[in-house]
RNA sequence: AGUCCUGUAGCUCAGUUGGUUAGAGCACUACACUGAUAAUGUAGGGGUCCGCAGUUCAAAUCUGCGCAGGACUACCA
């Protein structure tokens, strides 16, 4: 009987016909615009509650692609998480504008090069494309912002190329150098002589860069001052030879520029005697002893014999050689040797030049294990040498300026002499009379003269050659400014320390060890697009001005005019201190336009500004301040901390040395402050194969068609769920499709059949709620569960674990909510009356579904907010008017019932052994049976399992449960050794115990139970006493009885079928057979009906004893059993095996 | 080359301070259930826990050396 609670018409709660994700997305999304829910989810949190959230800012120049939805979500989950915890989050979009990739795009659009720019096309134009390019993609960006679901405002991003953006980028520059952390230095850069600039590592990598190339290589002899020779003669026992060092090197003409020599510490060298084979002179060489037979090959020859040495000349055949001493790298670094080509000395320390030195990377794969070192043509070279503070070969010019022996254009300096001066290193320089014999030739022939020379041979290897002239690149010093952050070394591991990383091994791992090994920050980029270097100097150098602010250079000019060096002002319209849009966009300053500017120097001399731009990491990592135009304007935001630093930020890994490191240094250097509390480093989205994406691989996977074919929110459960963010995601469309399966569609059922009965009845949670006392077990125990889990979800999110709180929510969804307690307690929505217990399961299912949206909705936005709104449209139990507006739930641990739990654990584990035995019988669960029987645990077994008999009994349809008692000697016992506590007091003996205790027989373990201990007998005759809590002890068998055992659990099923149980049986049957009638009859779940069954003697008997079960079951007003059915809705049915007959109902 | 991550069933992943039968889902096979039905349950098959060595009474787990995949950084005489 199904009776309406109310006359009068309510609200319904929304039955769908079918779950589609993107259809739900699409009306949220509407929702949403219409509701200004994003909005609101800010204003509606209190301002001095801020949770701070840096966006990164994408590149909108590139298309967005699957692991953008992956980083977006991470990011999106903890603001809206954040947000149900009350906070307010603010989270401003960002645009990342500046860059190589831009100008490059740019320039292919164009069809121009780098070296068009200020012939055929002015710099002016060119940026102007820079600035509309970058833009190109962001409806695109902006559309999957919607369409993912992720909440940003991007009604008011920060542009990185905005006047205001570059304003507070110069102000913070500003800082550093007013703190003496900017000075300007050189780097060994990919250089080409032939175009005259530096290349970029992108330009070095692009395909073609590398060719094969001979090169004439020297390997050459340095001769050991007096230290070495004497060390290496002790060595030896042998003071008449003249021992040398031996380096090989592919670039002969970097040799007039060596200042050191590099061994490996922990390799192996040996000294060898022989003869040079270009002049016959005695030798004795310091090279790694791996490499000896590679080196001493062909006409060389290994010779003990004393007499080959006295008697050796110049043009036999043979040469001898032997190893005449070992010794580690380590002993060799200190020593000096003689310079190798004597044409100039080192300005700067010259006494610590020419020295041999340590370095990690010398290998002895090729060479000799001794490396030659030019710090000014070799990136390696100059850090190693700096290290060990060895002075690169810069020499003074007329103007006693620091310069390499090699200039600008590729060619040896005057101060090389007249034979090597004005000479290009590569004879590819020259386009016009190129000499026969090139710088490298020329060098190696005098050192053979010279007797310095081991050996010259032509060498094949990868050489990198610019893109743009085709010919070979110089590795060359170029100017440069830096950051020193290495004088911020300290600050920056102490305050990194602080930072909460997930994984917490990139912190200390590869961010850590980057930060121990800090270089300088090389700012300067020869680029167009950027933001220039805010310092303008002197020809000379001597006189130098940043400028921090558009105000100050306005003054400055200003300064520049009345000096007469100027003759117009660009910032003339700019108003200081007015901060209008309209005043900021009265100037540009970019380099086109602050080229221009010509400043005046206290002396007065013109002042012009450094030619490079900022690298562009340091753009983005200055956001925190310069989103907010700090300190121009939002001061407080800053210097208050309400936006400053960050809580939370979120990056794939390969930023750990870009955004990351450039906000973590930005903000230790420039404002001794962490600029972020936590931060994800999440890894890389591959394909199903394990391969990355590419477009070139055509494995990409376009996000839009993910998201329009399986919504937002499956796509975001899937990628969560599926691996922790910081692990490599392998995408598999398929694993979407089971998350929309197993995850959504369960929960979609779980409502949908919520709906249907709830509709029925007229539910709408007006009633008080029952107090949890009144409700039964099976409910207080959804709620403890429920509970435990609002406690376990919270904690996963507050830890910014997202795959451990979506894991979890999965799990109670599917197990527990669904397949336990609606799978239960199905009878209780659709039988009886509507009275408290009915109503007690509508609030509980109310609640846990309720419950699940908010703590889900982090995750899946769309779907989630249909949910609350759903059941709140009719209950309105809940104000608010979005999920996302709702309050987070309270977990009330007064719910919690830990015994409860683990009852409903037993009576779960016992179901499942006895509906496994019925299987292994084939006895069908409609079959009653009469009995199980289940040995004592312990003392709390009995009570635990006898408040949920009736649970168990219902599910596994059984009468009755039985206990039985140790005492009663039937049950048949197995025992095995606790390891993990009896482990630890035996050791080596542990097998030994182990082997004995397995030994028990059914006699010595009932001893044990009873006397709480037992003694046993060592290998050594000794004995030791085993106590109860010492051993695992279970029922293995109940001899004449079908018995499963699961752990210590143990079921016993009494399997005898009286003819009563078969009666029942048979009337179950006949309900499962009526009821599919019903239902293929399109009856509604509350129609009456009437019922006809052809009798036969085999059912005659069980159907009469049930006829009032069966009518209540099915709803039936009449059965009877006639001798003929026939007519329209009848069926013919197979009750049991043999038993057939027809059915026919018709509705009254 | 350096730093870091990952490696467990056919696939995607759990696996606690080391403790003796290594788990789940998907897929597969069989059986059952049927007023949630484009669902559900039960059972089964399926494992060199990447390899080797070590520590330990005991290793998927700890240590070392490798292998494979990936990321970043640096590119060499």
């Amino acid at each position: 009987m199904h009776v309406l609670k109310k006359d009068c018409p309510m609200s319904k709660y929304r039955e769908y016909k079918g779950l589609d994700l993107p259809v739900v997305a699409n009306e949220m999304l509407e929702r949403w615009k219409r509701e200004n829910t994003f909005e609101k989810s800010v204003s509606s949190r209190p301002e001095n509650k801020p949770f701070v959230f840096y966006e990164g800012p994408p590149s909108a120049n590139g298309l967005p692609g699957i692991h953008h939805v992956m980083g977006r979500a991470i990011k999106d989950i903890f603001c809206r998480y954040k947000t149900n915890k009350g906070y307010r989050v603010e989270r401003k979009a960002g645009w990342d504008t500046h860059g190589l990739p831009v100008e490059l795009g740019v320039e292919k659009e164009l069809g121009i090069t780098k070296e068009d720019i200020g012939k055929t096309i002015s710099v002016e134009a060119y940026n102007e494309a820079c600035r509309k390019a970058v833009m190109k993609y962001t409806d695109v960006w902006n559309d999957l912002t919607e369409k993912m679901g992720y909440w940003v405002d991007m009604d008011d991003p920060y542009v990185t190329y905005e006047n205001k953006y570059m304003e507070s980028v110069w102000w913070i520059l500003r800082r550093l150098y007013d703190k003496g952390l900017m000075y300007k230095g050189y780097t060994i850069q990919p250089y080409s002589p032939a175009a005259g600039t530096g290349l970029s590592s992108h330009e070095i990598n692009q395909p073609g860069s590398y060719r094969m190339v001979k090169d004439t290589s020297a390997t050459a002899l340095f001769k050991l001052k007096e230290d070495g020779q004497k060390m290496l003669a002790t060595l030896t026992g042998n003071n008449d030879l003249t021992y040398t060092m031996v380096a090989w090197t592919t670039t002969p003409w970097t040799l007039p520029s060596n200042t050191a020599l590099a061994v490996n510490k922990k390799v192996d060298y040996v000294v060898v005697e022989s003869f040079n084979q270009y002049t016959g002179s005695p030798m004795a060489v310091v090279l790694a002893k791996d490499l000896v037979s590679y080196q001493f090959s062909g006409k060389y020859e290994t010779n003990e014999d004393d007499s080959a040495y006295h008697e050796f000349n110049l043009g036999d055949k043979k040469i001898p050689y032997r190893i005449i001493g070992t010794l580690k790298g380590t002993d060799l670094v200190g020593y000096y040797y003689e310079q190798l080509l004597p044409y100039v000395l080192p300005m700067e320390t010259p006494e610590k030049a020419f020295c041999i030195i340590a370095g990690d990377f010398v290998t002895t794969e090729d060479g000799t294990g001794v490396v030659h070192i030019a710090p000014t043509f070799g990136a390696d070279d100059a850090q190693v040498a700096k290290a060990a503070g060895v002075p690169p070969m810069l020499i003074a010019d007329a103007q006693g300026n620091p310069i390499p022996l090699v200039d600008l254009q590729g060619r040896f300096v005057d101060a090389m002499g007249d034979e090597l001066g004005g000479m290009y290193v590569k004879n590819e320089y020259y386009t016009e009379n190129e000499p026969d014999k090139s710088v490298d030739v020329l060098i190696s022939i005098k050192l053979k003269e010279e007797n310095k020379a081991f050996k010259i041979e032509k060498y094949e290897h990868s050489y990198p050659h610019c893109w743009r002239t085709d010919k070979p690149i110089l590795y060359y010093p170029l100017d440069s400014w830096f950051i020193k952050s290495t004088a911020a070394k300290d600050r920056l591991i102490a305050l990194n320390k602080t930072i909460n990383w997930k994984p917490e091994s990139t912190g200390t791992g590869r961010f850590g060890n980057w930060l121990e090994n800090l270089n300088d920050w090389n700012l300067s980029r020869s680029r167009f697009w950027g933001v220039p270097i805010p310092i303008w100097r002197t020809e000379d150098g001597t006189e130098e001005l940043c400028i921090g602010s558009v105000e100050e250079l306005k003054s400055a000019i200003v300064a520049s005019l009345n000096a007469g060096i100027m003759k117009e002002n660009p910032l003339a319209d700019f108003v200081p201190g007015d901060m209008s849009e309209a005043n900021y966009n009265t100037f540009d300053l970019h380099k086109n336009y602050m080229d221009n500017v010509v400043l005046v120097s206290p002396k007065g001399k013109p002042m012009h500004r450094e030619q490079d731009l900022i690298d562009v990491w340091f753009d983005s990592g200055s956001m925190p301040y310069a989103q907010w135009h700090y300190p121009f304007e939002n001061k407080d935001k800053i210097d208050d901390g309400k936006a400053f630093p960050a809580d939370f930020i979120a990056e794939g890994v390969d930023q750990t040395r870009g955004w990351f490191f450039t906000l973590h240094a930005i903000a230790t250097m420039a404002f001794d402050s962490i600029a972020y509390k936590s931060v994800i480093s999440n890894g890389l989205v591959l394909d199903k194969n394990g391969q990355k994406m590419s477009k070139r691989l055509g494995n990409a996977v376009d996000p839009f068609l993910m998201l329009n074919k399986y919504g937002a929110d499956a796509t975001r459960w899937y990628m969560i769920t599926n691996a922790q963010p910081w692990d490599n995601l392998r995408f598999d469309e398929s694993g979407i499709v089971e998350v929309q399966r197993k995850f959504f569609g369960t929960l979609y059922n779980t409502y949908s059949f919520f709906a249907l009965y709830a509709n029925v009845d007229g539910f709408d949670y007006s009633e008080n709620d029952v107090p949890l006392s009144e409700k039964p077990e099976i409910d207080r125990w959804v709620i403890s569960r429920l509970n435990s889990l609002i406690i376990d979800v919270d904690a996963a999110y507050a830890d910014y674990e997202p795959t451990k709180a979506g894991r979890l929510i999965q799990n109670f969804v599917t197990e527990e909510l669904s397949n336990w307690y609606v799978r239960l307690c199905r009878r209780r929505f659709w039988k009886g009356d509507y009275e408290t217990d009915k109503v007690a399961a509508y609030q509980t299912l109310y609640t846990c579904l309720e419950t699940v949206s908010i703590l889900s909705a982090p995750i899946a936005p769309f779907y989630m907010d249909q949910l609350f709104r759903d059941l709140n449209v009719v209950a309105d139990k809940n104000t608010a008017e979005s999920v996302h507006l709702a309050e987070f739930p309270e977990s009330d641990s007064s719910k919690i019932d830990l015994d409860l739990e683990r009852r409903m654990s037993l009576a779960q584990r016992i179901t499942s052994m006895t509906l496994g035995l019925r299987k292994l019988e084939k006895i069908r669960v409609r079959q009653p049976l009469q009995k199980l029987m289940i040995p004592v645990i312990d003392k709390d077994f009995v009570r635990q399992v006898t408040e949920v008999s009736d649970m168990i009994l219902r599910e596994v349809n059984v009468k009755e449960i039985e206990f039985l008692n140790e005492t009663e000697g039937i049950l048949v016992k197995e025992i095995k050794a606790d390891f993990k506590k009896l482990g630890p007091r035996f050791g080596k003996q542990m097998k030994d115990v182990a082997a004995r205790i397995n030994a028990f027989g059914q006699a010595e373990i009932a001893d044990l139970e009873r006397n709480g201990k037992i003694e046993i007998e060592m290998g050594d005759a000794s004995r030791e006493e085993i106590i109860r809590d010492e051993v695992l002890i279970t029922t293995k068998d109940i001899p004449g009885w079908l018995v499963a055992s699961e752990g210590e659990l143990t079921v016993a099923m009494d399997i005898t079928i009286s003819e009563q149980l078969r009666e029942e049986g048979i009337a179950r049957e006949f309900v499962n057979r009526i009821q599919n009638l019903r239902k293929d009859s399109g009856l509604d779940v509350t129609d009456k009906i009437a019922v006809k069954i052809e009798s036969r003697a085999s059912i005659e008997q069980a159907i009469k004893n049930n006829l009032d079960y069966i009518c209540a079951e099915t709803l039936a007003d009449s059965l009877e059993l006639v001798s003929k059915v026939n007519g329209g809705n009848s069926l013919e049915v197979e009750v049991e095996t043999g038993i057939e007959t027809r059915i026919a109902l018709e509705k009254i």
